[in-house]
DNA sequence: TTTATTTATCGTTAATCACCGATAAACGAT
DNA sequence: ATCGTTTATCGGTGATTAACGATAAATAAA
């Protein structure tokens, strides 16, 4: 990669790669994604099981993944399903790769 | 990987792992890692050079990175040497590619 | 239509973060 | 011994985060 550029798209793409990994950097959320991975999809509720923390907490960790893009969750009824982004993980294991 | 278990080391790595990622998770941090692999070396005045924020500033963000394991810095005289700790970088690689 | 289930959001609190200027500490050079 | 350079740390401020309980919103089921 030619990091001595730094135009706006670089700049941009910084801040996104920035925010995926904030959202990756608290390790109830590894774990969410980790999980994700394993169970392909989730409904929140069977996420909240395997933390020992309340539903909110969950939640927000949820919407956390979500605003970084390395989650995505459409409704399913009264549920959520979540899952990851393949194509956003594998972006970020491509910038890695090159780092 | 085996994300199913939750042994005690497996729990110890996601916390370092999620230093790291929360030490990346900054647009400003996320830069002086990639100008740090593009010079080998830097010392922290040269980094101070590149940014439009306070000698202060960048220091807190070396102490961050320092902190995480994913740079490290030798005392040089009254300067101070940082660089990327490799072997940390690329068990998060490592990581990055089992996900 | 009421009830139960599921998830998201609101309001709060304590803690942490990002930034700054000022200052201290360490060293080299004069 | 003093001065200039370089870096780290301190103290402060405003913003953000992580956690919670309570509540709202949406849907399925009775």
């Amino acid at each position: 990669m030619d990091t001595k550029l730094d135009t706006k798209d670089t700049k941009t793409d910084r801040k996104k790669l920035a925010e995926i990994f904030k959202s990756l950097g608290h390790p109830t959320r590894i774990k969410i994604v980790e999980h994700l991975i394993d169970m392909d999809t989730c409904v929140c509720g069977e996420i909240v099981d395997i933390f020992p923390f309340s539903q909110s907490t969950i939640s927000q960790h949820l919407k956390h993944l979500k605003a970084s893009g390395i989650v995505c969750g459409e409704v399913e009824g009264p549920k959520t399903r979540f899952c990851v982004d393949k194509q956003i993980l594998n972006q970020v294991k491509a910038y890695m790769g090159k780092l």
